[in-house]
DNA sequence: ATAGGGTTAG
C-alpha cells in the first residue's frame, strides 16, 4: 500500500527534538504547545509536511532535504510527494526530480506530484511525457493525475492527446468527476475547439462556479466574446455569484469588445469587493483601459502593483505598442531588462512589434541584435514578428535574411515575408515566394493572398492580381472584405474605374470605408468626378469625420478647376469642425528622432535646414525640375502654393539629413501621409543629385529611391 | 496526526 516501505515509522526523541530547533530557526515555525510537538515527534510525516507547508525557496529545502536523509526518510512516500509537491511549487522542479527519480518504484501520489510539477511550472512536454511513461511501467492514473494532465494539454495545444485522454475518462469512469470534466473543457478550448468544449459543458451534471467559468472563458479565449457575456448573464439568472476568476474573464471580454463603461463598472465592483490588488484581475483591467485606449489608466494601474508578474509586463508593453506609444513600449522592456526581469516570447513579440510601428531601422537592429543572442532566436512567433519588423522598417533584406534562417517555415512566416515584399512593391519576389512556399508543401491562408494582391496593387500588376484573386477558392479559402478591398484598389489605381464600380456592385459583401476610399482616391488620379463624388458621398455617411476623404474629394474638384466643388467640400469641413490632418515626417540621426512638420522652424538648427533646403531647390531647378502645380492646389488648407510646394515636412526631414550625416549614408524617413505627387518627382531627382539613397515609408508603403529612380516605379 | 485535483489574465 502507498508509502507502507520498509523504513522507520518514527524518529527517537533525541534525534528529532534536536533536529526541530534547527529547523525553527529557518523557518520561523513556532512548535507552539507541547502537544504540537509530540504529535510532531511521533508523526515525522506531520512534522516534515509542516516544515514543507513553511518553505519558500531552496536553501530551506536543502537543510530539510538533509535532515530526511539523515532521519531517513528519503523513501517514506508522504514526505517525498510534499517535498515533490512544494519544490516545484517555488520553482525548483529540477530539485523535485531528482527525488522522484531516487525514489524506488513511484507510487501513484508521486507520479501525479511530478506531473503536477511540471505542468505548473509550464513544462507541459515533459509533464505528457512522464504522464506516458507512468501507464507503460504499469501505475494507473487516477482522477487527481487528470487534472494536470489536461492542463499540459491545454498548455502545449495537444489537441489529439487531449481527446485521447477524454476517452480514458471515460474507460477509466472518471466522467462523473467535475473536476475532470472542467480540466477537459479548458483543453478543447486552448485547442480552439470551442464546440468539443460546449459539449462536455452541456453535459456537465453538477455545474460548479469553475465549470461556467471554464466556459465562459473558452469563449472569450477564442475571438466570442458576446457569447461569453451572455453566458455569463445566464449564470447570474441561475442566482451565482461569480468569483474572481470569472471577473478576470468576462473583463477579457468587454476589453475585446472595447465596451469601457461596463468595464468600468466592474472594476468598481472589483474594488468594492476588496480584488483591486488581486493581480490577475489587475491585468485584466489594465488590458481593458489599454485597449479602450486609456494608456494613461492602463499605466497607472500598473504603476501601483509592486509585485508584479511577466504577464502584467507584457500587458503593459503590448498596450502601449498598441496605443502607438512605441517609444514607452520599447522603453518599458528595457526597464524589465534591467531590472532582470526575463521576459517571454510575447514579451519579445510585442517589443519587435513596437519597433516595426515605429519604423527605425536603427532602433529594429539594436532589438535583432538583443534576439540574436537570446533563447528567443530559434523561436517562429520571434522570427515571424522579426521579418515584419525589418520589413516594416525598411530593410526587405534583412527581413529575407531572417526568413532564410527560420528553420521551420510555418505559413504566418512565409505570409510575413510575402506581405513585407508586397509592402515594398517587389511583386515579382512576392509571387516566386508563392510558388516556393507550394513546392515546399506549405497551404496558403487568407494572409498570404492579402500580402499576394497588395504585392501586385503596388506594382500595378493588373492581370496578374486578377487572376490570382481568382484563384483563391481553390485553395479552400472564402475571400474576405480585405481581399475585395485590395481588388478595388487594384483596379482602381490601375485606371479601371468602370471595372472597380463594377466590381463593387457584384461583390457578395457589403463595401466599406476602405473599398469606398479605394475608388475615390482613384478617382482623384483619374479626375473622374462622378465616380469620386458618389464615393465620397458613402464616405462622409460611413465615417464622417475622417479628414482624408474630404480633402481627396476636394483634390478631386481642383484638378478639373471646379473651384466651386473646392469651395463646398470647404464649407462643409468647417461645419463639421474639421482640420486637415498635419503632415509629419521623422528621420533618426544617431539614435534621435527628429520630427518635422510643414513648414516647421522649431528645430535646434532650423536655419541651417532651410539654407539647406533652399540649396536643394536650386539645385532641383538647375536640373530642370518644374513643380507640378497641380499638387499645390490640391492642398486644402495651405493658401500660398509656392511654400506649399516645398515645404513638405518630408522635404525638411532630408535636407536635415543630408547636412548631418556623411556623404552616401541613405536616409530613411518615416511619414504618416501618403506621398505627395511633387515631393515624390522631387525626391527621385534629390536621390541622383545628392547620390543617396533615400527610403520613405509612407502611410501605405515604401518608396526606395535610388539614382533618379523609385522603387514603387511612380505607381503608388 | 499524516501527500495530491479544476477555472483566469498578455
Amino acid at each position: 500500500m502507498a508509502g507502507n516501505l520498509a523504513v522507520p515509522k518514527t524518529l527517537t526523541r533525541f534525534s528529532l527534538s534536536t533536529k526541530i530547533l534547527d529547523l525553527q530557526s529557518f523557518t520561523g515555525h513556532d512548535l507552539k504547545n507541547r502537544s504540537n510537538i509530540y504529535n510532531s515527534i511521533f508523526n515525522p510525516e506531520s512534522f516534515y509536511t509542516s516544515l514543507l507547508d513553511r518553505s519558500t525557496c531552496r536553501r530551506h529545502l536543502n537543510q530539510i532535504h538533509s535532515q530526511i536523509i539523515v532521519t531517513g526518510f528519503q523513501y517514506n512516500g508522504y514526505i517525498v510527494t510534499k517535498f515533490i509537491h512544494v519544490s516545484s511549487n517555488v520553482g525548483e522542479i529540477s530539485y523535485a526530480r531528482q527525488l522522484f527519480d531516487e525514489f524506488p518504484e513511484p507510487y501513484v501520489f508521486l507520479w501525479n506530484a511530478i506531473i503536477r510539477g511540471y505542468s505548473k511550472q509550464n513544462m507541459f512536454d515533459e509533464a505528457l511525457m512522464l504522464y506516458t511513461r507512468m501507464q507503460n511501467v504499469g501505475v494507473r492514473p487516477d482522477c487527481f493525475t487528470l487534472p494536470h494532465v489536461l492542463k499540459a494539454c491545454g498548455g502545449a495545444a495537444a489537441f489529439e492527446v487531449g481527446q485521447a485522454v477524454h476517452g480514458q475518462i471515460f474507460r477509466g469512469g472518471f466522467e462523473r468527476d467535475v473536476f475532470v470534466q472542467n480540466g477537459v473543457v479548458a483543453v478543447y478550448a486552448k485547442c480552439g475547439r470551442i464546440d468539443h468544449a460546449r459539449n462536455v459543458f452541456e453535459g456537465l451534471g453538477g455545474r460548479t462556479i469553475v465549470s461556467w467559468t471554464s466556459i465562459i472563458s473558452a469563449y472569450a479565449q477564442n475571438g466570442q466574446p458576446i457569447e461569453a457575456l451572455r453566458i455569463f448573464k445566464k449564470m447570474r439568472n441561475y442566482g451565482l455569484q461569480p468569483d474572481w476568476i470569472t471577473l478576470v474573464s468576462v473583463i477579457s471580454a468587454y476589453a475585446d469588445i472595447e465596451d469601457l463603461g461596463q468595464g468600468k463598472s466592474l472594476h468598481s465592483c472589483v474594488i468594492k469587493m476588496g480584488l483591486e490588488f488581486e493581480l490577475d484581475l489587475r491585468i485584466a483591467l489594465t488590458t481593458l483601459y489599454a485597449k479602450c485606449g486609456n494608456v494613461m489608466i492602463a499605466k497607472s494601474l500598473f504603476d501601483e502593483m509592486e509585485i508584479s508578474n511577466v504577464i502584467m509586463w507584457n500587458a503593459m508593453i503590448s498596450g502601449f505598442a498598441k496605443n502607438g506609444c512605441c517609444n514607452e513600449a520599447i522603453t518599458l522592456f528595457q526597464r524589465m531588462l534591467s531590472k532582470n526581469l526575463r521576459p517571454d516570447t510575447v514579451t519579445v513579440c510585442s517589443a519587435i512589434l513596437a519597433c516595426a510601428q515605429l519604423g527605425s531601422l536603427e532602433e529594429a537592429r539594436k532589438m535583432g541584435e538583443y534576439i540574436d543572442n537570446s533563447e528567443y532566436r530559434i523561436d517562429v512567433f520571434v522570427n515571424t514578428a522579426l521579418i515584419d519588423m525589418y520589413a516594416k522598417c525598411g530593410s526587405i533584406d534583412l527581413a529575407r535574411k531572417v526568413f532564410d534562417q527560420t528553420k521551420t517555415k510555418d505559413i504566418v512566416v512565409w505570409s510575413a515575408m510575402i506581405v513585407g515584399y508586397g509592402l515594398h512593391g517587389r511583386a515579382h519576389e512576392a509571387i516566386n515566394l508563392f510558388y516556393l512556399m507550394k513546392q515546399a508543401g506549405v497551404r496558403p491562408n487568407d494572409v498570404t493572398f492579402i500580402g499576394l494582391l497588395t504585392a501586385c496593387n503596388h506594382a500595378g500588376l493588373v492581370e496578374e492580381g486578377w487572376r490570382i484573386f481568382d484563384s483563391i477558392r481553390d485553395y479552400g479559402i472564402e475571400p474576405r472584405y480585405q481581399h475585395y478591398a485590395c481588388v478595388v484598389d487594384l483596379l482602381g489605381r490601375a485606371g479601371c474605374l468602370e471595372r472597380a464600380y463594377d466590381f463593387i456592385t457584384k461583390m457578395p459583401i457589403k463595401p466599406g470605408v476602405s473599398i469606398w476610399g479605394a475608388l475615390l482616391s482613384a478617382s482623384r488620379i483619374y479626375r473622374h468626378v462622378e465616380l469620386g463624388e458618389y464615393s465620397a458621398q458613402q464616405l462622409f455617411s460611413l465615417d464622417p469625420c475622417n479628414t482624408g476623404h474630404y480633402v481627396q474629394l476636394s483634390n478631386l474638384y481642383a484638378s478639373v478647376f471646379m473651384w466651386s466643388g473646392v469651395a463646398r467640400v470647404r464649407v462643409l469641413m468647417k461645419e463639421r469642425g474639421l482640420t486637415k490632418d498635419m503632415g509629419c515626417s521623422m528621420i533618426e540621426i544617431e539614435g534621435k528622432l527628429h520630427v518635422f512638420r510643414m513648414g516647421d522652424i522649431s528645430h535646434p538648427r532650423s536655419n541651417e535646414i532651410y539654407k539647406e533646403h533652399k540649396r536643394l531647390d536650386r539645385r532641383l531647378k538647375e536640373a530642370g525640375f518644374v513643380a507640378d502645380t497641380d499638387s499645390a492646389l490640391h492642398d486644402l488648407s495651405y493658401e500660398d502654393k509656392e511654400e506649399s510646394l516645398c515645404n513638405h515636412s518630408e522635404r525638411l526631414a532630408i535636407a536635415y539629413g543630408l547636412i548631418s550625416t556623411p556623404y552616401g549614408t541613405t536616409l530613411r524617413i518615416t511619414k504618416n501621409l501618403r506621398a505627395c505627387v511633387n515631393c515624390h518627382a522631387a525626391i527621385k531627382l534629390i536621390s541622383r543629385l545628392e547620390n543617396r539613397e533615400i527610403v520613405v515609408r509612407d502611410s501605405n508603403r515604401f518608396h526606395h529611391y535610388k539614382g533618379g529612380e523609385c522603387s514603387c516605379g511612380d505607381y503608388w
